[in-house]
DNA sequence: AATTCTTATCGTAATATTGCGATAAGAATT
DNA sequence: AATTCTTATCGCAATATTACGATAAGAATT
């Protein structure tokens, strides 16, 4: 009853959908597009950057921490956040694996798609 | 208060999380990789192989619809849902795009990380 | 030591998602 | 026409997410 059953699901399914939570919400979209273009990495530019509060945007720092796309290293007395390059590029790949598998969709079997 | 805040962000950014929240859920993940890999794309099917209740499967499909990533055909008393190529390549361009994008983390100018 | 600045965490409220059983709706069979 | 089979939708409950203000905690400055 609404219990995710995350616990059903392969490593490797959980992992892909964990790769796609990170990027669900617009917030974490925003933050990673800021991260590529700008040349601060300060948390505080990075919540100025948003339209949202310092601590919503602190809970999605969070987030993107924990799947490891960014990290964190303090810097004085500020919080300097960046992408950590190593995975990024491993999530570029798992996703790249995924979607580079070829629907068989166009020789459906039973005719009907 | 919990409401999103999507109408603040650009299309792309919201376009990025759509795709994102649809691949966010391993049931959906585990979809996808079913009509990836079998034979049979029959709604039965599929339902008969996840650990969920059909009526939650059905709710999954319709996500997975109403982003365009598989099409559903009514085929006599079933329904056969298929994954649709050309949405499927377009997605797969738009993450690869993303993700291609290389961090300037490498040479971050604060050289705090 | 007090103040200020920056960021993380806590507490809480609103909203969204997930899941299921029951039921509806449509097609095929009897 | 009644029954059966398949799938979508409704109604509801549990859980998760999103968001914010308040506050804590740590660093730098005064």
């Amino acid at each position: 009853m609404g219990k995710s059953k995350t616990e059903h699901f392969s490593e490797a399914t959980n992992e892909l959908s964990a790769i796609g939570k990170c990027i669900s919400h617009p917030a974490r979209i925003a933050i990673i597009e800021y991260l590529l273009k700008s040349e601060s990495c300060i948390c505080g530019d990075i919540v100025a950057s948003l339209p949202l509060s310092q601590s919503t945007v602190s809970q999605h720092l969070k987030e993107l921490k924990s799947i490891g796309l960014i990290k964190g290293e303090i810097s004085g007395p500020n919080v300097c956040y960046c992408i950590d390059v190593n995975q990024w590029n491993f999530i570029q790949q798992k996703l790249g694996a995924f979607f580079n598998q070829v629907p068989k969709s166009m020789e459906c079997e039973t005719d009907c798609c």
